[in-house]
DNA sequence: ACGCATCGTTCTATTTTTGGAACGATAAAG
DNA sequence: CTTTATCGTTCCAAAAATAGAACGATGCGT
């Protein structure tokens, strides 16, 4: 009797490009998948990978058996599928990456109030800032926060909230720069704060009420993609930083942080997930993205 | 990850309505299905069959998987066949029953050379005169040898040689019965070696050239379902024994053998294989069932 | 040319799974 | 009612599979 798990292990391994990736992605030990091919091949009698250190070519007999193998995978996920649902309550494992600055406002708390509701559900969560490969690294939600336009994908999008950004400086700061700048090239000779990474470039995007763009450029004294550390920078004076209206609503009631510029708006950010397809997802998977989508759209009636 | 070969024991075992059938039927440990389907329903969260020890029944939700597994099954089975179709050399394992007599004439010379000929094709034979259940057993190839009519089945049949029978005795036994009998009724006085069980009647069912029938009860003084004993008894003059005219032609052309009434011969034996059908048949066994086919074409022109 | 990073393969101590025995459940037969 | 045969489940010693280390292969960069 053919070992299926084994017609499993030759899409991935395949599908990855090697032993190796596929392993990383499974979760699994390449030298496992290793001998679970090679033991394939031997039953088969037919060499279904040519493969060396640095190469990985399926063989056209290879390539026949993949579209068999695959199709079976798919009715094998038909049938899992079929079973969640008509299961009522959301199960299984659930695999998100969402970026820190994100996660520490509002998803965190999401995500808490979410496993508390659902406790059959796990989620394996990785906070990180990094560009995520939705596909090859098996994830079932990527969060993200960027500028519009969102760039073109084969993912699926789903829009969470339209998150405003303002330019904010400490009290202190305006005091010892003679007061809020009145355009935005006064800006030049400010200290900023960018949250970017050291290679890239260093730019306010600045809309006017009236439609007009300026692009300020920047020499910043501090870079970071934490945003909390930004904010702490920012409140003890050391430069101007771009950051969403929705962590600095506290310190500009307070006071602590004036709004620079206030009629010219930084670029709008969206916050959106995106996950691989309808097809295949788990009902757990679904129920969580409408979840967040739901207390997403809460807090902006706030 | 689930493990796929689950979702094979699922279809075995309810197929076969039962874990010890499905064990006995695989060769596997009815223990290991017990277990293993109590873990798919743990992992799926759901009820697949309700069991006890006197009943096996699916639940609705299990019915509903079932469906998806065995096209699971139907999938893998086509990868598997690809690489059947792709390969030039017959190989893998074919399940063969044959009855003794059968084996020891023709059949076991005949599989010796297909095996000399194919290296690669493993035999799994049972030589027995029992009934055999192809699908439970699950069994490639029987061979049989029964009269006409065959019997309705949901089996391919391939015919492989219409088997003559003799009515035959030795020299000695015809000189002691004052010489050959000239019609079937002299038969009834005469001494019979019956291949059959015990249980079953002994008749002599003959057909005149011309078109009638006689059928000639007699009483055996020697049962047993192997041939080769039965003609060693006959030729030592114990008595007359109904055999196929392919184990005697020697002993006829010799005289240590003479025919009894050959103007009326015995029923028609067809010599035969069934098999479960051409889908899902591995090229090893249609191979085989054709190398058979050609062997008994071939003794047949002699 | 050498060093390095990463690959697939092989080895072996460890972990997981299995086969078969034992057990309780349960229907059928006497 | 008791006995028997057969079922599915659980247990545990034995068998099989695995993870991770070690190794040789190999392309790339210096």
């Amino acid at each position: 009797m053919q070992d299926l798990n084994d017609l499993y292990y030759f899409v991935k391994a395949v599908e990855h490009g090697g032993f190796a990736p596929a392993g990383r992605a499974l979760g699994i030990a390449k030298s496992k998948l290793s001998r679970r091919i090679a033991l394939l091949e031997e039953q088969l009698g037919v060499r279904l990978i040519q493969r060396s250190t640095r190469h990985f070519l399926m063989t056209e007999v290879g390539h026949r058996y993949f579209e068999h193998c695959r199709a079976m995978l798919i009715e094998a996920e038909a049938a899992r599928e079929t079973i969640e649902l008509l299961r009522s309550e959301p199960r299984g494992i659930i695999r998100l990456t969402c970026p820190v600055g994100l996660l520490h406002f509002h998803v965190g708390q999401m995500l808490a109030d979410f496993m508390h509701e659902y406790p059959h559900v796990v989620v394996y969560l990785e906070a990180t800032n990094r560009r995520i490969d939705v596909l090859a690294e098996g994830v079932d939600i990527a969060l993200r926060v960027r500028p519009l336009p969102l760039e073109d994908s084969d993912l699926v999008v789903r829009v969470l909230s339209d998150r405003g950004q303002c330019l904010v400086a400490s009290p202190d700061l305006v005091t010892r720069m003679g007061g809020l700048p009145a355009q935005p090239d006064d800006l030049r000779h400010w200290p900023g704060l960018s949250r970017a990474t050291p290679q890239e470039q260093h730019v306010w995007v600045l809309q006017h009420i009236a439609g007009q763009t300026q692009n300020i450029r920047f020499t910043p004294r501090y870079v970071t993609t934490d945003m909390v550390a930004l904010k702490t920078a920012a409140m003890a004076g050391a430069g101007v930083v771009q950051l969403p209206l929705l962590m600095l609503s506290e310190q500009l009631k307070a006071g602590s942080l004036l709004s620079v510029l206030p009629e010219w708006a930084p670029r709008r950010e969206l916050i959106h997930l995106v996950y691989p397809s309808r097809r295949g997802m788990i009902p757990a998977v679904r129920v969580l993205i409408d979840f967040m989508a739901t207390r997403y759209a809460s807090m902006e009636e706030d």
